[in-house]
DNA sequence: GTCTATACTGTGATAGAC
DNA sequence: GTCTATCACAGTATAGAC
């Protein structure tokens, strides 16, 4: 069964992660629910609250993957495991993603999305704080955010339905050669 | 000098890609200009030509790098003045590419985003024509779509200011090593 | 070229009936 | 739990004075 306000939730979060957080209203919302504006707004006391809804899981997710990181490291077989884990997550946050990434930076006053900005934060110094090299930063850089990109937010190259195994697997399989340099 | 029409450009390429199209509104475009909103639509009849405007000239640029493309090819040393050129252009619109890849699958109607989105499947399709595995494509799509992710729109790691010069080299180091493997 | 004044629409949110 | 009615406000855009 699905409830009204996980309904209410999902499509809050397609809509702000396919239009923009801004640029969806809470009438739109409302008219893809088949509810009133107000009844949304029983549901979740502000569009705010939506937002909140909408990426909270991810957010909480993210966390607890960025906790076994801090705890176990990322060196060795610790790396593979974040790096599936990492896939993983992106596979099954995508729209949360999505949003996060490119609206993150214009929601910077929303809680929700600051705890967000802070996790990344945390990511990159793991990655940072094992080098020097301008070089490997920016591999890192482009190796986490480009799939990150790339899976959740483009759709110009549609390689991802029927094929998730096999996408899951390339994934890793890029993202380890390009953050093993770390250890040359 | 720098007449007020380029100064608004500025400030709306600026606003635009930093707090979103949509949450952009023109009274705060003229606060930050001194002026007011009239005189704002005055000099670009809405806020559509404005954002217009203040992309226009990256495509444009766009545009000749992929005509060369089409032209030259992608192999041996072309790839490498391609990857040049590339990196240059995104250094040079970082703004703009920015704004381009955070809200253009959320401008889609707008008419200056139409042409921005046909040039990226244009390049996709340089890339995709030439393989036909999965790997191979995402790749491709991590690397550039990494690269300009990273570049315009990461505050995360700072590594832009002060060694653009570096910064250029490194990217195009990463880039060409991702992108080799397509001839094996 | 810039302004004030205005029109009109849409927004997020509240109050209160059912 | 959903609705209608309403609010106060911000949005884009236009008209016309200077």
């Amino acid at each position: 069964m699905s409830t009204t306000q996980e309904d209410l939730r999902a499509i809050a979060l397609s809509e702000f992660a396919r239009a923009g957080y801004s640029a969806t209203s809470l009438q739109h919302i409302a008219e893809l629910a088949g509810l009133s504006k107000s009844s949304v707004l029983y549901h979740f006391a502000s569009k705010e609250a939506l937002l909140a809804a909408a990426i909270g899981p991810a957010i909480d997710d993210m966390e607890s993957i960025l906790t076994n990181v801090a705890v176990a490291g990322l060196f060795g077989d610790n790396r593979e495991l974040f790096l599936a884990a990492f896939v993983d997550f992106l596979l099954k946050y995508r729209l949360e993603v999505n949003l996060f990434i490119n609206q993150g930076p214009s929601l910077v006053d929303v809680p929700v999305i600051d705890r967000a900005n802070a996790l990344i934060l945390t990511l990159a110094n793991f990655f940072a704080v094992n080098t020097d090299s301008l070089e490997e930063k920016m591999r890192f850089g482009i190796a986490l955010g480009g799939a990150a990109y790339m899976l959740c937010s483009v759709q110009t190259f549609d390689l991802v339905d029927d094929t998730e195994d096999e996408t899951r697997v390339a994934l890793v399989t890029i993202l380890s050669d390009l953050l093993t340099p770390m250890n040359r």
